[in-house]
Order: structure tokens, then C-alpha cells, then sequence
DNA sequence: GTTGCGTCCTGGACGC
DNA sequence: TGCGTCCAGGACGCAA
């Protein structure tokens, strides 16, 4: 499920393929989710930037595709007229490149198309004008790896909500980019319950601190790739061996060897030490 | 406005 | 081998 590390590994990817590139044709799968693709057809990208765990692709003209990938979406560049893929959700044919060295400097050519592969229909698609916003795009937080977002400025944001935790983590409202793996390992990290409704300043910034850090690694080492993700390349990530916690229940706590418990919390599996992370 | 729950969606794991 | 059931979870809609 890609979260903030993976969506940056595919922008980091994206960018060379894509700058300067025009989409010249697209398509759609037949469903609300996707058809927005249609509306990029044309455009030229500018910029491939992300904000939390959206990418947003800039069209040249103050419009941005917006890309969601949901749980098991990814993004790929193949040339045209291979097999089809059944779980392509949308795609867009690309030209040769611009003229000012991007794409084209870097040898690519016409008859490729850009590929949204999504098998369980998770993600969305949208293009939105400038002052538009899409969704949760439009409510949530600063992004986590956002140097402008401060320890006290979290702190103030998770004051605002009584809900637990991960809960409010995974909202996406008082920080933008986690879900659930690394939310269970942040939390892991700062010692802190998942389902515990208030933080002190201290323990906010401890949380903030870990977020960051299990992010920036998850950047590093590619992504996590449980079964889905893959990245441009269609390589897997490489951090879902690096886990301290997400997944590991029944494992012992390899901060002090008692055995990860499991629960359900929101709906969503939650892995935690019960002694380190004392509610 | 906030909170909690149901829904969407499909491949894979598992049990019989 | 084949079938049925359960699980995974990000975002959104809806009711309380």
C-alpha cells in the first residue's frame, strides 16, 4: 500500500521520464474513479511533485493530474503495443520529449505510454484548476517530511482531535503521507500506544521525530513492498525487511523481547509491544 | 463539527 | 483439485 516513501520513490522515478513529455492520447477505464485521465490528455507535464501520499503531475497550464494509489496502484512507462494488462486503469501516450533537454535529452522516444495500474480500485484520479482542491488533497496536514512543520505546530495539531492516535495519523489531517505500516512503526519508535487519545508536547515530538525517521529510511531503501507495490521500474521495495514492528505480532519486541500484540483498531490491523508502548 | 462504522474492491491464504 | 470464507486497508459517505 504505497504511503509517503513509496509514492516519493515513483516521483523520484517519474521525473525524468515525464518533465517536458506531452500527453498526447488517453484512456480510461469505464469508471468515475478514472475517466478525470481524460481530461489530461493534451497537456504537457511540468513538474512531478507530491504532497502526503498524492502525486501530482503539472500540466503546464496551472492544472494538476492528481494521483492517488490507493492501495495497490502503481505507475509504469512501457512502450506501446505490448500485452495488454487487465488491471490498467488508465494510461497516456506520450510524445517524444520537449525541447529543453528533458525527456528527450535522456534518449526517449514516441510510442510509449504512461500506465495506472491498479488492481483493487483503490485509487483516484482527478485534474484539478489552480484554487481547486481534490478530496482529502484539500483538508489534510503538511506533509511529514515538510521541514516547515515544527514540534509544537504537530502538537497543537493533534490537541485538535480526541480520537486515538494512529487514527488520527492515519486521517491525514494533523500530518500528511503515513498510513498504516509506518504509523505502527513510528509509534513503535516513540514508545507511544497506538490507541492512546493525548500526547504531551514531549511525546509529540518524540512521534514526530520517528515519523520522520521511518520515513526518510522507507525514501531510502525504496519503499515497502508487502505484495503489491512496485516501484517505476517494477522493482520492489527493499524496507519491508528493515520492519520493527508492522506485521511482526506474535514476534518478540526487539527492544525487549516481549511478543508484539495485535489489534484492530479503526479497522485496521495495528501491531504494538505492550510493554514499550504502555497506553 | 466530530466520531465511528460500512462500503468499495479483488487476489491470496487458508480450511474443508 | 475445487470451492467458500476471510483478510488486507485508504478514502469517502452517512448516521448518530
Amino acid at each position: 500500500m504505497p504511503e509517503l516513501p513509496e509514492v516519493e520513490t515513483i516521483r523520484r522515478q517519474l521525473e525524468p521520464l515525464l518533465r517536458g513529455r506531452r500527453l498526447v492520447d488517453a484512456w480510461a477505464f469505464p469508471h468515475p474513479k478514472f475517466t478525470p485521465a481524460l481530461d489530461a490528455a493534451g497537456a504537457t507535464v511540468d513538474t512531478v511533485s507530491r504532497e502526503g501520499k498524492y502525486l501530482l503531475l503539472g500540466l503546464g497550464d496551472g492544472r494538476d493530474l492528481v494521483i492517488h494509489l490507493g492501495m495497490t496502484g502503481s505507475l509504469r512507462v512501457r512502450p506501446q503495443g505490448e500485452p495488454g494488462d487487465p488491471y490498467v486503469r488508465a494510461h497516456w501516450v506520450l510524445d517524444g520529449g520537449g525541447p529543453d533537454g528533458t525527456a528527450a535529452g535522456a534518449g526517449h522516444g514516441a510510442g510509449e505510454a504512461l500506465e495506472y495500474r491498479d488492481v483493487r480500485r483503490f485509487g483516484r484520479l482527478a485534474v484539478v484548476r489552480p484554487g481547486e482542491h481534490h478530496g482529502t488533497l484539500g483538508v489534510q496536514g503538511p506533509d511529514a517530511l515538510d521541514p516547515a512543520l515544527t514540534d509544537p505546530a504537530f502538537w497543537r495539531a493533534l490537541q485538535g482531535s480526541r480520537r486515538a492516535l494512529k487514527t488520527q495519523l492515519l486521517s491525514q489531517r494533523p500530518i500528511a503521507g503515513v498510513g498504516n505500516i509506518y504509523a505502527d512503526e513510528a509509534l513503535w519508535r516513540a514508545r507511544l500506544h497506538p490507541a492512546r487519545r493525548s500526547v504531551t508536547r514531549t511525546q509529540a515530538a518524540a512521534l514526530l521525530d520517528a515519523l520522520r525517521a521511518v520515513l526518510t529510511e522507507g525514501v531510502e531503501n525504496g519503499g515497502t513492498t508487502l505484495r503489491d507495490y512496485r516501484t517505476v521500474a517494477g522493482e520492489r521495495g527493499r524496507n519491508q525487511t528493515r520492519l520493527d514492528c508492522y506485521g511482526r505480532a506474535g514476534e518478540p519486541c526487539r527492544r525487549c523481547a516481549t511478543p508484539l500484540r495485535r489489534i484492530v483498531l479503526d479497522a485496521r490491523s495495528t501491531t504494538f509491544c505492550p510493554v514499550c508502548q504502555r497506553r
